[in-house]
DNA sequence: AGGCGAGACTTGTTCGGACAAGCTGGAGAC
DNA sequence: GTCTCCAGCTTGTCCGAACAAGTCTCGCCT
């Protein structure tokens, strides 16, 4: 049972869908809806501070709070999981893998997964279709407590997130993102169907337990046109970052 | 001055850079927090959140916080700006207007930018360098409130944003950001340096007002290796959204 | 008619308190 | 030695209050 702050987080949201704040409209202040809800402010803020750092909401001191807009948000595990978003638009997503091989972990791998010197890990080869079409090229790399569980998953098993939360109890609490663009090269052209040196997006990520623990460190390649990537910020709050390389 | 928690936070962020609580590490509680700066828990919370929402500590109930990570997050200006970011870095940023001119807006254009239908635009297309390389091409349109000063800047003016804040005390305060990757065409593979149909890096991208008043709708392509954008999620606070297309 | 100042309104900050809900470690039992 | 349970500890939620700080509107004066 959610907390009456993100009850009241949602029936904003809804009435912001459906226009009864239109986008460029303010919101009623922090009394009229302490009023409304029979909350107090506190909740309130609470409640709204969640708007506004999805971007939806624009706050500044002593002015009116301002609606920018209605894009939703999407959960931590609509995010992660690829069949899981896809699911949530009303598309089938399908997974395959093609090849998959424990090996000693790259430096940068030892690094991101927080290993031992020498230590090995399981390599995963995906590919991830959109009702029929592929589009994604995965590369995920695990530690080996976390090996055992993903070998044992069929090879075209459509939810690797959901599969090793029923099997195991992993919980993928955290994640870290960087994207940029590379050329295809020759293996990632003849997965996806597109010529070489094209476009890809390159999403590099780690994942982590609710302790911090890395699960994954991945590199999803996604065929050019098929995905963007959206973020909303603010002078408040901003979580992009812009790094060189 | 900035407030207390404010304060709180950064005091945290530094004494995690310093190892002070090394990744992996737990935080102390809020109630020993709350006795070292001498403020109440809320306080405390307040701050503490700051870092949650940055990704650099993980929170969940009842459990003690984790240290995840003690990356360096960025401000609005930092990533609004690429002369304060490449500042920041010690690097030289370099502008350069290639062409600019009044057109009527696209359909896009009056979109993102919500113009009446009919309205102008200024199209600006600049190439943007980095320690003297060519490293992005930004296409902006204005609209004509924002055009007229836009319009009075010198060609190679360094900080664009600087300049219409000093000039005319506009204030980028949000900003919607769409990334993707696409092909280089003929003009941009000229501008850049770099062959036709290899990988950009594209982020197209709203900046409004503090009231919600679009200012600019960019287009936004960097040369591949140039740079990447990172950004942190987790259960309690999803900022990145995937979309098809 | 325009500009300036003041007051009202709104959001932001801080507090102390009480209780809910979840986690962890230690002790006891098997 | 292992497992289970409980108590203590920790974070999360909600409250009401008071005050700070910023914005906006209206009225008055030039």
């Amino acid at each position: 049972m959610a907390a009456r702050h993100e009850e009241i987080a949602e029936e904003l949201r809804r009435a912001i869908d459906r226009g009864e704040y239109p986008v460029g409209g303010t919101l009623p202040t922090e009394s009229d809806l302490a009023a409304r809800y029979e909350v107090s402010r506190g909740t309130v803020r609470q409640a709204v501070a969640a708007l506004t750092s999805e971007g939806r909401i624009g706050s500044r001191q002593g002015a009116r709070r301002v609606v920018l807009g209605n894009r939703r948000s999407q959960s931590f595990a609509e995010l992660r999981s690829f069949a899981q978003w896809a699911g949530a638009m009303g598309r089938t997503a399908t997974g395959q893998v093609i090849e998959q091989f424990r090996r000693p972990a790259s430096d940068e791998e030892v690094e991101r997964l927080q290993l031992a010197a020498g230590a090995e890990v399981l390599q995963v080869l995906r590919v991830r279709g959109l009702d029929g079409e592929p589009v994604l090229v995965e590369r995920n790399a695990y530690p080996i407590w976390v090996a055992e569980a993903v070998e044992r998953l069929p090879a075209d098993c459509e939810s690797v997130v959901q599969a090793l939360y029923d099997d195991v109890g992993i919980i993928f609490a955290y994640g870290e993102h960087t994207i940029d663009a590379v050329a295809a090269g020759t293996q990632d052209a003849e997965l996806l169907g597109i010529r070489r040196g094209g476009p890809l997006l390159r999403i590099r990520r780690t994942t982590t337990t609710h302790a911090g623990r890395p699960i994954e460190w991945s590199d999803d390649r996604y065929r050019p046109g098929s995905v963007s990537f959206a973020v909303a910020n603010s002078i408040g709050s901003n979580p992009l970052a812009r790094h060189v390389g």
